[in-house]
DNA sequence: CGACAAGATACAAACGTTTGTATTACGTTA
DNA sequence: TAACGTAATACAAACGTTTGTATCTTGTCG
């Protein structure tokens, strides 16, 4: 029989030490875990806290100790399905430890970026998990935050999360000239720290197959979905037209094929294409994309848990994560068998 | 020259009132703008606060006035871009206000959902803005939080920032029918407060053009995206097909358009489709997808409108939100021009 | 049995604000 | 010019924790 909650006041470390009657110091002893404090009192402030119905003041702790148990991410724009399923599984990990997640946009704009982690320390948060960003590695290696930073694909700092950025391109562009495509284009994003493994593993893939790169085959997509268009454009105005395109990601592709196929090309029947990360609707595409899985969600959780462990100063092993895998699926067209 | 900021003590009010020669106290008055202090004595304040590089400290301020500057977002989950919208909304809105955003996904679990608004409560944030809860209402009813609440899409709950939900649908399927339709099937999605609106504005629509309800072309959906298989099935089983599709969503629309075309069927020559919400890659579908826009970001930056004026308990004047418009597209087909 | 080392608990200060009340300074009026 | 009202500022307590140090118990050993 719970007293009424309305208008109840909020329960106290004091109050505990009362019904206990014990020093308030002895309770926040108790309830972590002291060795200070003997078993059976601890045992007896704890049940009693549960009773009373406890629940810690955080901005109090906060205030004393500088910490939130708040962790600040990082990222372009969550609406984007390739950085929300990192922050799902930077959410559901964090949770595990007790952390709270705050999320910032900055749609890549480099000052949004600045001010996110300003604001975050400020906040005194415990640790930032910021996704790729763009700013420069000079402003990183500079930067000196209160708190542990983890990267999540940017492989060109300390303290990054990320996976094998050549092989999985390598993978399906391998794959395209073993079914028989001789003609790929490759479509590159912003500049970012992708830019050059996928770029070296196209051409390393044609290498291999003993094919001259064309620099013609080379688009350079701005990121927008509408940019999709132009590209298409000048794709199609070239004299020998691709039969494949390895896009940017998967976004990209999905922008591709719908001005190919207003253009009047089908997919994979008059140009195949493949995308990149695997988002969720890549497979419900028509046809379903063929793609390199960037787990994302794994990612994610492998932030957090990197970020605890230098949270704790632990010597921080390295992530440990899943390759990047192909997934192949409809829309690549098979040459020859 | 500023000095160096590695290892530089944080600047309280206490350095800055040292600094002025005044008391704490007034400093905090002048950084509020309070009448109680000189004119002069504040601009000298503030002026000092800003060379300081003062920035307060949220956990202290927060111990004193039990507010939090935070509000608190829950949500089934930011994955799904339809509420990812309403995020990006909701942050945009909230950081004009000076508002900081926690995020909590609950994969519509009410359990989750009670949960993440305990949560929200114990971290005593200013506001909750709640999305599409599965919650009963008895349970928001006789829920007194000590902070103000905003639903978004919750037509039956007080404090509700939604928009009309029949106009968009009916408008959809009286467009159906105008083009042609007859057999249109709906597809109703899980237990919800958008479940009557739309199946009545299908009824409505139907009964305006003289036709009889088909209560076999009524399928259940349950949200899950692998469960438009199932449909599909059953829908294609009927004696006398569908023509049309209205879908519970866009991702259900996706599903569909999806399971349809492996069973052969192309979408819209064989069969019109149909959406809901307008998601951002409706349009780069192939057929790009007719569907009923619905305004989740402007949802979201008037939640947090709203959730102002509650929380300065102005006399919040009721939201005002554009209402959902049809968007038609590619996936429906003219049969009766 | 007294001294002493632990083990257990209490005391008190501190974290950085906010805010009600007390005090001081100042200008105005009688 | 003394009394007074008001404007400006100072004082001090409070918010709920945490944590270093002091104090008190208890048991053990010589």
């Amino acid at each position: 029989m719970t007293e009424p909650s309305w208008k109840r006041r909020r329960v106290t470390i004091k109050d505990i030490a009362a019904a206990a009657e014990v020093d308030p110091s002895t309770v926040t002893r108790a309830l972590q875990n002291s060795p200070r404090v003997r078993t059976a009192t601890r045992e007896k402030i704890q049940q009693l806290a549960r009773e009373m119905g406890y629940v810690p003041n955080m901005a109090a702790r906060t205030l004393v100790t500088s910490r939130s148990s708040i962790v600040g991410l990082v990222l372009p724009d969550m609406t984007n399905p390739f950085f929300a399923e990192l922050a799902r599984g930077i959410e559901e990990e964090a949770t595990k430890h007790g952390l709270r997640v705050l999320t910032r946009n900055t749609d890549g704009v480099e000052a949004a970026e600045r001010d996110a982690i300003a604001f975050f320390t400020e906040l005194k948060v415990d640790g930032l998990v910021i996704a790729m960003s763009r700013s420069t590695t000079e402003y990183f290696k500079t930067l000196e935050t209160p708190v542990p930073v983890v990267h999540v694909n940017r492989d060109d700092l300390p303290h990054n999360v990320s996976c094998d950025r050549y092989a999985g391109s390598r993978q399906i562009v391998d794959h395209m000239l073993q079914v028989g495509h001789r003609r790929i284009a490759l479509v590159t994003g912003p500049a970012g720290p992708a830019q050059q493994p996928k770029r070296t593993a196209y051409v390393d893939a044609l290498d291999a197959h003993g094919i001259e790169y064309n620099p013609n085959y080379i688009f350079a997509f701005n990121g927008e979905l509408q940019d999709t268009r132009r590209v298409v454009e000048e794709l199609l105005a070239l004299e020998h037209r691709p039969t494949a395109i390895f896009a940017w990601n998967d976004l990209c592709a999905l922008g591709l094929i719908r001005h190919l196929s207003l253009s009047g090309l089908r997919v994979p029947e008059d140009i195949s294409v493949a995308g990149h990360d695997d988002i969720a609707i890549a497979r419900f595409m028509d046809p379903p994309l063929s793609t390199v899985h960037w787990p994302m969600y794994e990612l994610g959780q492998e932030s957090i848990r990197y970020l605890y462990q230098l949270r704790q100063s632990l010597p921080a092993q390295s992530p440990n994560i899943p390759s990047p895998t192909v997934r192949l699926r409809g829309s690549i067209k098979t040459l020859k068998p």
